[in-house]
This record gives C-alpha cells, structure tokens and sequence, in this order.
DNA sequence: CTGTTAATGAAACTGTGTTGCAACAGGATA
DNA sequence: TATCCTGTTGCAACACAGTTTCATTAACAG
C-alpha cells in the first residue's frame, strides 16, 4: 500500500520534458505505467503492463527507459530484501524518503516516514560530509499479523 | 600454492560447528576468504580467493555456501548502490548494525555507526510492531574528497 | 571403521539486464 | 505542412549472476 496516494498524473512526463528529453509513444506508456503502479514492480511486470497498453513495446526500451529514469533521479531502485529472487523494484521518487519494510513470513512489503530517519540523514551529511543524493533503508523481519498469528 | 585450510579458526566456522551444520574443507576456506577479507567482494572475488586457497572449488559451492551463511543470519548482502552492475557483496553480519555510503564519483565506501540509526530501528519496532531481523541502510552521494577536489 | 546422509562438482539451465545496428520517429525549423 | 537531424526503438545476439539436477564424495556419529 503506498503511501500517500496524492497523484500528481504526468509529474514524471513533465520532468522528462523540462529536462529536454523526447517524449516517445513508448516512454509515455512506461512512465504511466509506473506513475500509476498500485505497488511495487519489477521490470517484467512493467513490460507486461506496459504491453496491454501497447503490444508493440519491447522489454530493452523498459530497460532502457528505467536507466534513464534512474539516472535523472525520477525514480527510486528497490530491492525489497530480495525475498523473491533477484528482482529489481521501481516507484516513482518521493517528496519525502520512506523506509521499506518486507515481511520474511508474508511477504507484506510495508512504507514508514521518520523524523528520526531524516534526521539521520542529516547527520551522516554533517558528520560524514557526505552530501546524500540517494538512500535506501530497507529492514527484513516478522509484521505485525504474523507475530500475533504465527500458526495461519 | 595451496595453504593449508587450517587458518584461524574464526568465528564464522565457530558458528557454523554450533548449529549442527558439517565443517567441510571448502566451507572452511570460503568462511576463511569471507572472514579476512579487507574489503567488500562479490561471488566471484570470493570464488577467486578461494581458489588460490583450494583450486578444485567450484562457483556452485560458493554461491551455496553464501545462501547458507545468508540464511543463518552470518553475513550480509549488500548492494553499494550498484554502482558496478548488479553485483551483490558479502560481509560478516557486524555485532552492531553500520550504514553504508558509497561516493558516485571515485567509489569509495565508507562505514558509519550511529546512535540515531539504533535508536530510528527501534522506533520502527515500536510504532510498526515489526520484529526487524535484518535492516540495510546504504546512501550513494560525493564524498568529502569529491566534493573539495571536484576537479581532478 | 563403517554407514548414513549432507555436501560437492559438473553441466545444463533460468532469468535479468546489455550491446550493436538498421530502421524509425520526435520535434525543431522553415 | 514538409524536411532534416538526431535521439530512440526493436530485434537478435550477447553477457553474466545465480540455480537446478544428479551422480559422486566425504563429514562425522556410532
Ligand atoms: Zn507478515
Ligand atoms: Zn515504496
Ligand atoms: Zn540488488
Ligand atoms: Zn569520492
């Protein structure tokens, strides 16, 4: 469930063009399909959702688009703890870090916005001076319904 | 050229022997590999030090052997950002958690420990009622010598 | 020392992501 | 609207990380 369901349609087609950048038949599509991703997906699953909306599309422009949008910083690479192989996730960079939390049992995959963590951010530029351009705190462990139901 | 596998007996080996789990001479040059290593190595950098070590090992009992140690909570993966391809490293699970900062233009990782990492941990536990076994936190950005010396 | 059983090595395989290149199309310009 | 330039696409072949299968080997308990 991703957090705040605030969309802003066309925010990563927007920033595509400001940067100067063709927008394509094929980009469009991806960039929608990930603008309006439910959850977290891989990039077979963007292919795949990608192709109901154009069959034509080939699985090395999702690559590629990813790398792009990457690169630009439009959105955010995931692991999720590699519960379910080596898969790679993607969602639109947020306003505002969260933290991602996967569980080990149901595979639930949970968001978290701290204080805490931007404050820790703003340590480690400060006591590191490391200037952060992109983080990632991902936690494995046991949600709240299978510690309260581990027998289901 | 073989040394003999009997390095410290460190306590990755330790560790293994107390859960049961058969010391063979390939674990016990790998774990060896894992546990002296200076810096974070891949697969295959683990599989090339274990084989000037013991050359009949072969790449599935490295990756096995990975899995296993993975699973038993010894050692963690890490991504460093991906900053070459999509690799995944290997260290020995810490007796307390470190944050990993990978600089995008020299490359350089650096560790850091931090009270506030703990404490933002133990939030996570207390307002999500999630029981962490496992947490990563990885930040890409220019490190303080990138920073003053932006030109060499 | 012996037997049981887990671990290994070799090869084939899966799946993710990349590269080279000819054909194509975005979008600027006139 | 037509033209051009250049970045983008689709395809096929590739590269590489990691896994599976199965016959053989060896840990270690008895
Ligand atoms: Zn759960
Ligand atoms: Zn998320
Ligand atoms: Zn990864
Ligand atoms: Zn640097």
């Amino acid at each position: 469930m991703p957090l705040p369901a605030t969309e802003a349609p066309g925010r990563l087609q927007a920033a595509l063009a400001s940067r100067g950048l063709r927008l394509t038949r094929q980009r469009r599509t991806i960039l929608g399909v990930v603008e309006n991703a439910k959850q977290h997906l891989d990039a077979s699953q963007i292919l795949r959702h990608a192709k109901k909306l154009d069959p034509e599309i080939d699985r090395v422009t999702v690559y590629r688009t990813l790398k792009l949008l990457k690169r630009h910083g439009l959105v955010d690479e995931l692991d999720l703890m590699h519960m379910q192989g080596e898969k790679h996730f993607y969602e639109r960079r947020p306003q505002r870090d969260h933290i991602h939390m996967a569980c080990l049992r149901c595979g639930k995959i949970m968001e978290f916005e701290s204080d805490l963590f931007d404050r820790l951010k703003g340590q480690i530029q400060r006591d590191c001076r490391f200037h952060i351009v992109v983080s990632r705190l991902e936690v494995g462990g046991y949600c709240a319904d299978c510690r309260t139901n581990p027998s289901e």
